[in-house]
DNA sequence: ATGTTATATAGATATTTATCTATAGGAAGC
DNA sequence: GCTTCCTATAGATAAATATCTATATAACAT
């Protein structure tokens, strides 16, 4: 048998042939004219290089390789059908799998989104990378993932962006304090203790670190700690006073106090940034529809700030 | 996605890039030139209306659409393949069925082939019809079957015959018949006789008859029965004598006696007749192949008249 | 026998396909 | 930055395919 010159559509018409018992049928049923169905079959009878019908009492009947013919071509085609509905299933964003980047300060928050997605669609296959700033602008360079959340994007040459979320950075300190009684402090006043901070590449500590320098302030002694946790239990324990995105603090939080600091919280927004030179994968796609329409039941109120309506318009 | 331009070549292409990984490579593999692989993937890639690969690290790898399309084409030139193999099978003869009529007396034989046969051929589905030879000639004139054996075949217009088996008729009496001690008898001296006769449209009967007729003889008092085996049986009980294949008679028969009346045996074959406005199908063909080769081991050696290897020479 | 219906063949044509060579564009390696 | 290997595009062409209309042939039913 000569695959060459097989088509889909050869076994198609067959098929039909074969259902009906008739060519004239077919060619009814496919919208052809009688004379092609008969040439379509006797193209395949010669691909196939042996006879696959026998007229009997005026129907078409297959022969034992016709019948075979039959098997093999229903299972084909119901396997291309299936091909179809999983093609469907990718498009709509209900299948397939995308993976996504957080700078660390935003698994605090991206979970609430995750895990409802997750369960409405449980056939998407989530990655999720953490690391810091630096890294993830690495991973945004080497396009290793389908989105990122950043506070503050990377160049938006080859990429767009929404806002999502509103991150506040606010000053913290040990419950009992001297300062915690204070209803309006300086920053200047903050100076002189001891700053817990994230290392270089985070971008809470670079956003600190820009805002001080705005205010022409510097900072005095400080202790450099690679986790937002590490730094929170820190300054319970009395190790020092440090700048932190709110979210980092769990909703009860007796050990520590936000202190008033004139000019703060500095606010910055989390966004969804995607590669506008790579196409974006339809389950990624299908989450940032998700996520624009459950965002404000996933999180508390005081911090929506959904632009993700814009970013998707752009997208499509 | 776009099933009227999908192809099997399409599907051997694009398997072979994959597995490949660099659309050059896969060019030689297929003995193509590499602008022709691009211009097979791209059209892919338009009929099912999504990338399907993207390239990585210098080599190509199928996105989410392509992987479930590289599985789906896997396993669908699988399945052709397999039905290559089932084709093969047919065309050996290894497979498949066929029919086979038989004239009533060669029911007596005609096992000691089938039932080897259907050893060696276990795939192989035989349906045998057996019945007199008028019987024989309407299936044979309505193309019913595959294979027929005829002791006389019918017009030869339409059909090649080829011998296989010597078919001696003899006169036989009750063992104590008077005489059954005689060393050579006239069929004249038989006449006064009843003779148990097969029914009109038996080939044993006809050919009984066309001898008599010959000899310008004329039969007494018969007494017809539609059964070469109730005719054994009313030899034996000397209800009278009759002209049988020797076929008929088993090998041991203490009860029966066989003339030595001049003239007789009454010579004829078997044959196995093909029509030749048909194609033969590749099991029945198949079947006379197994036929020619293992005769001889078949059957007892004195009645062996082999000439079907002109028959399959005609048919090839 | 004689219409009727189904199938096959012939002739025609626009479209598509398979395939090449030549060349341009890109990415990876040194 | 240059070279090399890979891929994509363009241009060209012979072959094949899909499809039609018109007609011949075969099979069936009355």
């Amino acid at each position: 048998m000569n695959i060459r010159h097989l088509t889909f559509r050869l076994l198609q018409v067959y098929v039909a042939v074969v259902a009906s018992g008739t060519v004239s049928e077919a060619a009814r049923r496919l919208h052809l004219t009688q004379p092609t169905v008969s040439m379509q079959l006797k193209r395949l009878g010669e691909a196939v290089g042996e006879p696959l019908l026998e007229s009997r009492q005026g129907r078409l009947f297959p022969t034992e390789a016709g019948s075979e013919l039959y098997r093999a071509s229903r299972e084909v085609l119901g396997r291309f059908d299936d091909f179809d509905d999983y093609l469907s299933a990718l498009r709509g964003g209900e299948r397939g799998r995308f993976s996504i980047a957080l700078v660390n300060t935003a698994q605090y928050v991206l979970p609430r989104l995750l895990g409802p997605h997750s369960r409405a669609f449980p056939e998407v296959e989530v990655t999720v990378h953490i690391g810091n700033r630096r890294q993830m602008l690495t991973r945004f360079e080497r396009q290793e993932d389908d989105l990122y959340v950043f506070s503050h994007p990377p160049s938006l040459a080859h990429a767009r962006a929404g806002r999502f979320l509103r991150n506040p950075l606010v000053a913290v300190a040990p419950r009992g304090h001297p300062l915690a009684a204070r209803e309006r402090i300086d920053m200047s006043e903050l100076l002189g203790e001891r700053m817990l901070l994230r290392e270089p590449g985070s971008a809470t500590r670079m956003l600190f670190e820009s805002w001080l320098q705005e205010q022409g302030l510097t900072l005095g002694p400080t202790l450099q700690m690679a986790s937002n946790e590490a730094i929170r239990v820190g300054v319970a324990s009395g190790l020092g006073l440090a700048v932190l995105s709110e979210h980092v603090l769990p909703p009860e939080h007796p050990d520590i106090v936000i202190l008033p600091v004139v000019g703060l919280p500095i606010e910055s927004h989390w966004q969804f940034i995607v590669r506008s030179d790579r196409r974006l994968s339809h389950a990624a796609h299908g989450f940032l529809r998700f996520a624009a329409g459950h965002l404000h039941t996933c999180v508390e109120p005081r911090f929506l700030s959904n632009e993700l309506d814009g970013l998707l318009s752009k997208l499509n």
